[in-house]
RNA sequence: CGGGAUGUAGCGUAGCCCGGUUAUCGCGCCUGGUUUGGGACCAGGAGGUCGCAAGUUCGAAUCUUGCCAUCCCGACCA
């Protein structure tokens, strides 16, 4: 993206939007803060699901579906999680509809179809999955409980945006259950892993795995740990969460295991989720202003062909050329699309697929059959070569492969060059303002700090990275000692 | 919920200040033809509750009031 879009927020916000909408990934809605997915964007979140399922499943994990609506006792039970998402709920009051006397061709709320109990469309489905797995666990011999959801979630935010904060999102939600803590903290781990791993070799973002400091903290959870990604200009955005949730909801929801002693033992939880808000990270940290930049491994087209032909005759004698490697890409498992439709010219075609960050381009015309050649584009720095049409097929998927390092490398490089040290409180403020980014600081460790900082800077802290190096310091703001740094940054 | 902006054809817009024939232009769409190596060209054509409602007026896209929606900036955001 170019510098000058970074300066100032609303462009940014301009050329993110632009990316969604002219790349054809989503549309606004006609319901407030909802947005809709297009067919080109959901066989991307497909891609994605596809592979986070198959790397749940080698994790040992089943999938479930629980219902949209949680009664609200259900709902209020587990008191802090409650609390925290009070605010943002969606609720159901009536059941019926029926035709307005005072308003012909209209329709009203029937006042005699009020539910005797609100139901809560879930904003997360810990209150509704707790409650059922209360019936379902008796024994240890019930443990572990290694369930996933795939499913779609509401929280009425005041503020939307496409993909990161919409009012309706899809995700998944891993909601599990072990004999012991340890067994649940090494769950939690496991799954942050999982995320982490999607995000580098998938979708080709380099993410930062921590834990979040108490203020952060998902409502209801003993732990809360992240993999905190950093977009081109500069803000950070959380990319998933793994929570490990103690006893507490199974203190809620009274759910109590026999142990091999016969002792009545409430079970160990977590609870882990991603959602379509990746799309988001994934625009945000590769696109430039020719469009977006698809990571090969998830792009739902790899490899777009189009023909140059003049005449009916020509485009036959390309067509059937294509066709022949066509077959082949596709034996090598590539996704490869063949636009000879004949209502856009070549150059329109070539700009179309650029916006929706196509990784490779093919473009073959007579000239090049005579010359045993294609002309092959890479949308990440947009060089063109000529290939020889002998071993095209894997010289193409040599070529995927290297883009998908290369796209990874260049978000890798611009991600550690902007992690900065700060050691003052000057130095702090200063860096935010120029450079945005992460910045490495102490913090003396209490939530009062905390949020005097986010006051003061609209700064926070994203996480205490794992395995973070014990330095002693001070904190930047209260001089008070430190043991380790911290990651702060604005953040999405 | 506060501040700002916008709302005219599928999309992007002119007109509005200073009310007055048939609402401007571009893209897209349809028909025919020529084209096709980086967003083609010619000719013809279709498409409009000017966000909604009320008011002022002989007359409203234009003025007034109210409402609604969207976007941006805040607040909020496991």
């Amino acid at each position: 993206m170019s510098k000058e879009l970074t300066t100032r927020a609303a462009d940014y916000s301009q050329w993110y939007n632009d990316l969604v909408l002219k790349g054809g990934l989503a549309d606004y809605s006609a319901v407030r803060g909802c947005m809709v997915i297009k067919p080109y964007g959901y066989a991307l979140w497909e891609n994605m699901r596809d592979q986070l399922d198959k790397m749940f499943k080698e994790t040992g994990h089943e999938n479930a579906y629980f219902p949209l609506f949680v009664p609200k006792s259900l709902f209020e039970a587990e008191e802090k999680n409650a609390e925290g998402f009070a605010k943002e709920c969606a609720i159901v009051t009536h059941y019926r509809l029926k035709n307005d006397p005072d308003n012909k061709g209209k329709l009203m709320v029937d006042p005699d179809a009020k539910l005797e109990e609100e139901l809560i469309i879930r904003p997360t489905s810990e209150a509704i999955i707790w409650n059922t797995y209360k019936g379902w666990i008796q024994s240890y011999r019930d443990l572990p409980l290694l369930i996933n959801q795939w499913a779609n979630v509401v929280r009425w935010e005041m503020r939307t945006r496409l993909f990161l904060r919409t009012a309706e999102f899809l995700w998944q939600e891993g909601h599990t259950a072990h004999a012991t803590k340890e067994e649940a903290v090494e769950e939690t781990e496991r799954m942050l892993d999982v995320y982490a791993t999607f995000a580098e070799e998938y979708m080709a973002v380099p993410v930062i795995r921590g834990v979040k400091t108490a203020n952060e903290r998902f409502a209801g959870a003993e732990d809360t740990y992240c993999i905190e990604a950093l977009m081109q200009d500069g803000k950070a955005l959380q990319a998933g969460t793994s929570h490990f949730l103690g006893q507490n909801f199974a203190k809620a929801f009274d759910v109590q295991f026999s142990n091999k002693e016969n002792k009545l033992e409430y079970v160990w939880a977590t609870s882990w989720g991603v959602s379509t808000r990746l799309i988001g990270a994934l625009i945000m940290a590769h696109s430039d202003d020719q469009g977006l930049i698809m990571p090969p491994k998830i792009a739902p087209v790899q490899v777009v062909i189009v023909p140059i032909y003049k005449g009916e005759e020509s485009k036959a004698v390309v067509d059937n050329k294509v066709n022949g490697i066509i077959k082949e890409l596709k034996t090598l498992g590539i996704r490869v699309k063949y636009d000879n439709s004949d209502h856009a010219r070549p150059g329109w075609k070539f700009a179309e697929y650029e916006l929706k960050g196509v990784p490779v381009r093919i473009a073959m015309g007579l000239r090049d059959i005579e010359n045993n050649v294609a002309e092959v584009a890479r949308r990440d720095t947009k060089e063109k070569q000529s290939m020889s049409l002998d071993g095209l097929p894997v010289a193409v998927k040599k070529l995927l492969d290297e883009i998908q390092v290369n796209i990874f490398n260049k978000a890798l490089a611009f991600r550690d060059e902007n992690i900065r040290e700060a050691n003052s409180w000057d130095e702090f403020v200063q860096l935010l303002d120029d450079k945005a980014g992460f910045i490495s600081a102490h913090w003396d460790g209490t939530g009062e700090t905390e949020e005097k900082i986010k006051e003061q800077t609209k700064a926070t802290i994203r996480c205490i990275p794992l395995n973070n190096k014990q330095e002693e310091g001070k904190c930047i703001l209260t001089g008070m000692p430190s043991k380790e740094r911290v990651l702060f940054a604005r953040a999405y």
